[in-house]
DNA sequence: ATAATCTGGTTGTCAGACAGATTTCACAAC
DNA sequence: GTTGTGAAATCTGTCTGACAACCAGATTAT
């Protein structure tokens, strides 16, 4: 029997192993958001390392935006917010087109799904909020920033109908990145009509309540936008630099 | 009128400033992807600051996944990959509070793509080591731990099969936090059998290359997995909350 | 009761030290 | 000229100790 699964070989640094130890202990509850974790001096006793290993391991989870510090007043788990999570990863968002068509596999499968719960769970709110954003979409549509806003809000909104916690964080997360991408896409101004179009088949679908049309129709969107998306980079042979 | 707006006050600490200067000139180009950094004692020395604020940023980024470092060898930005996008993921997860229906809503949809996606991408390596997998869980039936690591990997392979790096780490994270609850569902022994069965099913569908199938076996799958793990948990009248 | 002050613990930052890994480079061997 | 070798220089990984700034709660003074 080959031994193809060995072991990841886990060489690794001491900071990282303790950055990897840290999560697992918060993804099984022991430190929950808006709890306080033990001072750097238990923390470094307590898995038997130097205070600066501690440092550096909480330093990476601040940055994130997992953690957050106050000197003198020890360290917290922060409440989740999509918003700030994402920042941190602005700057590495330089897109090859590989990662584009990984992300759009994703955001096709996570959407659609969404908009599939979507319409079986939707309320009146959940439909007024939807149709709100689409009219402030039309609204706006001379306005590349707010347009993207009211865009953005859109899918959010659907998320939320889905009355999941872990999909409507999920959605948030594929939000804020794509949000980073689609400006360059609006240089077509074609893009946005198309944009509000599907934006109302999808809309449609899930006031019907139809499961398997929502998804079709969401997911018809986000493979068009996509496509849209890839269109505009390759006119403009950016090598896809700076976001 | 209530003064909301006074609080900029930008203060923060010099390691996450340092954070912020370094990303800005990478973003700048200064430092490009594959190009080495200063060491840290000239960055200390450039930025006017000492060795551990240096160190904690570079950290930072190296948990992030944008620096890689070789002890002895420099600082290095690395190309642009999923992973980035991945962390993202992988961070919002681990905030957003989860709740077993949740979660199962949100691995049914994850693992029925990912297993959708192996079917059509699998190559004869991917087949083999699924297979190896179930194998394994076969003859550690008797032992709790070793059936819920080769478990474990038997799904991870099949995330590797669609060789799409966020659906890997999306699958992994949510692997991770399942991981959290199932030491419990096998109190029950015929859940193993079942589990055993089941994975059988997916294998042939995704050997035989059928999407449509490996969907539905996944799906049945993971809402039979939850459902036992639902049973068992009844039982023991303990409450569906948090691990 | 309220305000001012003290106090112990905590984070932010620095400096120095040393082990182990890596690169460099001169030098020898073919 | 190319290749192999080995030592030196350099770098990161990690720990320790130190001190200022800071926060929260207890104590004291008004």
């Amino acid at each position: 029997m080959p031994q193809d699964n060995i072991r990841p070989v886990g060489r690794t640094t001491l900071t990282q192993a303790i950055v990897n130890e840290i999560t697992d202990l918060m993804m099984k509850g022991v430190w929950r958001p808006g709890s306080a974790l033990p001072s750097e001096k238990e923390l470094a006793a307590s898995f038997g390392v130097g205070r600066s290993t501690i440092r550096e391991a909480l330093q990476s989870l601040v940055t994130i935006g997992v953690l957050e510090t106050r000197a003198g007043g020890g360290a917290w788990v922060r409440e989740p917010n999509s918003q700030l999570l994402s920042g941190a990863f602005r700057w590495g968002l330089l897109l090859s087109p590989h990662n584009l068509q990984d992300l759009t596999e994703v955001r096709t499968s996570v959407e659609s799904e969404c908009a599939r719960l979507a319409a079986e769970r939707r309320d009146e709110a959940d439909i007024r909020r939807i149709e709100e954003s689409l009219e402030c979409m039309r609204r706006h549509r001379a306005d590349d920033p707010s347009f993207m806003e009211w865009d953005n809000r859109f899918h959010q909104h659907i998320a939320q109908a889905t009355k999941n916690e872990i999909f409507i964080n999920l959605a948030g997360t594929i939000q804020s990145i794509v949000r980073l991408w689609y400006p360059r896409a609006y240089r077509n101004p074609e893009t946005k009509e198309r944009a509000i179009e599907e934006h109302e088949a999808i809309l449609a679908a899930i006031r019907s309540g139809d499961p398997s049309s929502s998804i079709m129709a969401m997911r018809f969107h986000v493979i068009e936008a996509a496509n849209r998306l890839n269109r505009v980079l390759r006119e403009h042979t950016e090598t896809g630099k700076e976001p």
